[in-house]
DNA sequence: AAATCGGTGTTCGAATTTCGGACACCGACT
DNA sequence: AGTCGGTGTCCGAAATTCGAACACCGATTT
């Protein structure tokens, strides 16, 4: 079965999260917005934060399959940036929407999620351990994070491309730092 | 609950139209596209002809809700051209997809509809009699269709509009027509 | 300070929907 | 004559959706 619900269910979510902030949504809007039980989100989804976990997941593997070749750890940062940036990552609309509160939290989780995800690509090849993968996912992950909020809080400016160019030069350092730290 | 399976159906139909000759599209093909058991095609649906019935007869509706004041006949025919060409209308998917083959009867039934449903608004306030607004509908449907055929005969030419004024010249005679008629 | 209100998350059983697996039937093609 | 693919129908089982309750919490009102 496909689960058309369920699918409605995200979509009335994510529709809600350009309408108001994350904070006032309610499962109730929810189910209102996509005319279905309150009971028949509870029975696909624990709770909100389950519900973003799992379209921030659903997304990150979008993101993979669009591009499964990712040669370098730069390119894969310039790719999850730009979808991050240009695509309906969810990311985005959390942080965009949430007025600034206290949702930046959020977005360093979903970050992470996603930088994680890339990075089981990215590293497939390379031998490190597990501690320094937690160790890349954790830089790249606050560069990322950084390079948003900074766009989004600069009013999000046109030069992106050279934002994107400056924090993967950033980035491209830390294969080596990571590489070097697994020789000790 | 909002049947979003059925709906699924649906779209996936209207996808399919897109790919291929109406008269190749099975059951199966159906339920393939949208990943759902063949037994809920026929629970929600008698058959093929009963979906296509119910998706027309939805979108017209949504036709009428989009433009609820036709003042005359004109703009009713007007608006219904231009939504039957621009929009999704089901007429055109299925004149296009289907290979010029027997299905334009299917085309005509479904201008007549949708003609029948739009008059239903423009006759509101003007009496005429069952008959007479059969004879309007035969009309104007047999006109919608022939210049749909035109149309998409002439390979989709770009002079629409003016061809769009000319039907409407046409059909502007015929609302005299019928009540010239009703006097005898 | 107490009451009200709106939202949460849970339980239950009933109703609806979807499913897989059969079946006979038909028409085209071999 | 037999195979193949599609149709339309049946069944019972499984999954999903539903309404109606409930205790709980925090904010707002009285």
């Amino acid at each position: 079965m496909a689960d058309f619900t369920k699918k409605a269910i995200k979509e009335s979510f994510i529709k809600l999260l350009n309408e108001k902030p994350i904070s006032k949504i309610s499962v109730k809007d929810i189910v209102t917005d996509c005319k279905v039980n309150r009971n028949t989100f509870y029975y696909h989804f624990q709770d909100i934060p389950a519900l973003i976990e799992e379209i921030v997941t659903e997304q990150a593997e979008e993101l993979i399959e669009a591009y499964p070749e990712i040669e370098s750890l730069e390119k894969g940062i310039e790719v999850a940036t730009e979808f991050a940036i240009k695509n309906k990552m969810v990311v985005f609309h959390i942080y965009n929407s949430a007025n600034r509160d206290l949702y930046e939290q959020y977005t360093m989780r979903l970050c992470k999620h996603v930088v994680t995800k890339y990075l089981e690509v990215a590293f497939k090849d390379v031998e490190v351990s597990d501690e320094d993968k937690e160790l890349a996912v954790r830089l790249i992950s606050c560069s990322l994070f950084g390079f948003v909020y900074d766009w989004l809080d600069s009013g999000m400016s046109e030069d992106r491309p050279a934002d994107i160019k400056r924090l993967c030069e950033v980035c491209r350092g830390i294969p080596d730092i990571i590489i070097e730290r697994s020789r000790n």
